[in-house]
DNA sequence: CGTAGTCTTGAGTATCCTCAACGAGGGTGG
DNA sequence: CCACCCTCGTTGAGGATACTCAAGACTACG
């Protein structure tokens, strides 16, 4: 196992490169995401600490990881020996999987996310995933360490619409703003309902 | 193991169902679904012959998984036992994290088609998924089993503008109708692409 | 203090959704 | 065998939502 520290948008591995190591999230925040011909950076996945990765891809990477924050600690796995290791210990293989499981009822959560509702209804229901994922926050106070360019390619939104939604959940009282990037949800109820 | 046959319609399991069974699509074709409290039911992923599902889940199942067609043919493997077997067997529980590891994939890749496009741009995408993964279909045919409203489920459109962007993909001359549910593509590189 | 990146807000336009009507196809029953 | 019904699919009109272009304020950092 190996232990890396990085800083803000230090790439973890790249698209096309080949899938040689798990990787598990200790502290900080990485993202995951799909670079396009046009541009467009979709974000797969943020990882928070004691989210795996990189273990999706049979050969090569199909997206590019980097970190979010600066001294974001990554841990990696040899992929070899770790499968050669969990073909003697029925406990890791069990343990894998489960991790592939859990990667998995959050990627299918996460469409639902994205299914046909509102601005405001995905921006409420991306706060409420990150202040059930993150750890601290007391009160119903969540740090957001993205910004809302990586807010907004990970809805589906233009970063302008993701500045407005959170204006409006404001101003219905749902939200209020301790900083920009720091908010207090204050109906936790009505975020994932709202129209 | 335990084969069933399903009609239209029929349910394999349902949302809050003990998660007791792994499933295999053996033939037909199969859609996961969550019902929302608004009455929606957004299609988390299409179930065709040689995928995997009800995995996900630790205990209950997240979702609904129902047949399509008639005479859908599911292969079911009690979980219990199947575990137990993976203790004994690597091999089989390297098969099953591959399993895992390709709905991951399949998963993630329809997070990208997902992201911020047009209309068409979504329904190019799924017809190029679809023709990818559904075995015939000679020479860029493609049939596809579900209904228009299955697809805007599974795109988050309405029903009504899905036709509208299949009538826009045709005019344009990327796809012809061989009959409302099959599709033959002829400009399969412009489908991903075009605006 | 200046600069670059980030965030908010505004105005106009394009896209998509809602409501609605109509046509096509398949199955059932007389 | 034909008429009927029901579901599915297409198309139209109008309105709501989100995107694009744009300007200005705030923050962090050098």
């Amino acid at each position: 196992m190996t232990i890396t520290s990085c800083h803000r948008g230090q790439g973890i591995y790249h698209q096309s490169d080949p899938a040689q190591h798990w990787y598990c999230v200790v502290a900080g925040m990485a993202k995951k995401y799909a670079v396009l011909e046009d541009g467009r950076q979709p974000i797969v996945d943020f990882l928070l600490p004691g989210d795996f990765f990189g273990f999706g891809a049979r050969n090569a990477h199909q997206f590019t990881v980097e970190a979010v924050v600066n001294d974001t600690i990554v841990a990696s796995y040899p992929r070899r020996e770790t499968d050669s290791f969990a073909a003697r210990e029925p406990q890791l293989a069990q343990l894998m999987r489960d991790i592939a499981f859990d990667t998995i009822s959050r990627s299918q959560a996460r469409m639902i996310m994205l299914g046909r509702t509102t601005a405001s209804q995905k921006v409420g229901a991306f706060l409420v995933e990150m202040a059930n994922r993150l750890p601290g926050g007391s009160e119903g106070e969540v740090h957001l360490p993205m910004s809302r360019y990586d807010i907004a390619d990970y809805l589906g939104l233009s970063f302008e619409t993701v500045s407005r939604a959170l204006t409006d959940l404001r101003c219905r009282g749902h939200i209020t703003f301790v900083s920009a990037r720091t908010i207090r949800i204050v109906g936790l109820a009505a975020l994932g309902l709202n129209t």
